[in-house]
DNA sequence: TTGACCATCTTGTCAGGCAACTTGGTTATA
DNA sequence: TATAACCAAGTTGCCTGACAAGATGGTCAA
């Protein structure tokens, strides 16, 4: 049984007007810091009405591509490029793009946790280490523990003190979230075993986070992401 | 002489409104899937007008947050949390901000330098001495070859395949580039040296990718970043 | 009980208009 | 002539009102 995505419907105006506003942008058609057409011009041109073109300007200036002063007129924004970094997951079905945000997470993951290990306060750790614990005692109820797993990993995230980090990391974490649970979910006879084995990996790393020792961290998120990965394998394999 | 920035404008009503709404969802005031208020009544409780609802609800469904259903509504995405990454570094002038993203950058292209080493085809591999072969070109010109130091970098993470290593690495390098930039023209008498070394670093790198060694690729990568943030610093530390 | 149908609600789009602000030229003055 | 005040046109920000298209729930007839 499979879940039907929300099939997309027929984009509305101010969708492919600002899509075609932000291609004229990329392209060099208007140049940084150029002024746009009037919102009337624009509107007339492209044969819609002014809250159309109003909507699409609002949606370029959200995304740091243009900004806009009242009584002036609306420019592109300047030194190449947005300043608003979109990153869109949206077709989530498809296997070879998760694999690459699971990469992305395991790239950001591997070095937010050697980055904590250097500049973990007592604090961090103690957050830490009772997300360890939180974990060893979901596998003692039998629950799937993903919730304690994620929360493990963002408390290592968080003692790095880099916001970037931090919020990659939970958005990624989400996205992947919902694949690791149904993953443990199918596959329940090997459950305990695996989760004994990512329990003492999540020690070994956090006993580098303890000692302060940012390459046997890194190294001992290296070798527990790749593991988890290869264990999603497994099951999307399966499915 | 310093560029003031455009001093940030009164937000816009759209904008406030869809913060404030953005935060009642993260709140979970509307849980996943739940119907929001119609246009109307989001318009009356808060104030403002329809359009100024619809301005603000569009924004949310550009960053996946909710969609919306002709005739039925609108509804806050399934599934904890968008499906859209927005990363915001409009205000680029805190240090510790820049530096934040320095990390980031680093975590990306490191990783990246790592599994181009493992994936690089010949056209690859090929495309990457192109840029090596430019820069050494620049370094003779006395040019500052930022330009060409960007798309050797780009080249390497073009060959890890990852569409999200690419973009999130163009644009972090295009956020970057500015500085790095100014920073080379401040440091004209150290400049060649610099560059010299740079050159060097660089060429490790590609003989680490052209063996296909994917630990030493790394370690390369990792240290000429290293190095360049350092250089980076001094800069930052004399304006 | 079931099926067709319709009133109602909601979103998508449009038209027109007023207020606030910017800009460039014009005019009056020194 | 040069300068300063001023004004008119253009532009964005926001509002009211309205209609079309699609969805929903209830009603009524078979």
């Amino acid at each position: 049984m499979s879940v039907h995505s929300p099939l997309d419907r027929a984009p509305s105006l101010a969708d492919v007007l600002a899509q075609r506003l932000a291609g004229d942008i990329a392209e060099g058609r208007y140049g940084p810091g150029e002024k746009l057409p009037s919102e009337q011009q624009i509107a007339s041109s492209y044969g819609v009405s002014r809250p159309i073109v109003r909507e699409a300007i609002g949606r370029l200036k959200h995304d740091g591509l243009i900004t806009s002063r009242q009584g002036s007129g609306a420019f592109v924004a300047e030194s190449g490029g947005a300043s608003v970094f979109r990153l869109d997951v949206s077709n989530f079905t498809d296997r070879a793009e998760i694999e690459s945000i699971i990469e992305l997470l395991m790239a950001i993951e591997s070095s937010a946790t050697e980055l904590a290990a250097q500049r973990r306060t007592e604090e961090d750790l103690s957050q830490i280490g009772t997300q360890l614990e939180a974990m060893q005692q979901a596998i003692g109820r039998g629950d799937s523990g993903v919730d304690e797993d994620v929360a493990f990993h963002q408390a290592i995230v968080d003692a790095t003190k880099n916001p970037f980090f931090k919020d990659l990391s939970t958005f990624l974490d989400r996205r992947v979230r919902s694949f690791i649970r149904t993953a443990r979910a199918n596959t329940a006879k090997l459950q305990t075993g695996h989760m004994m084995a990512v329990q003492e990996e999540h020690r070994t790393i956090f006993e580098a986070i303890k000692a302060q020792d940012s390459r046997a961290a890194r190294e001992a998120a290296e070798d527990h992401l790749k593991r988890a990965a290869a264990r999603l394998a497994i099951y999307m394999d399966r499915s």
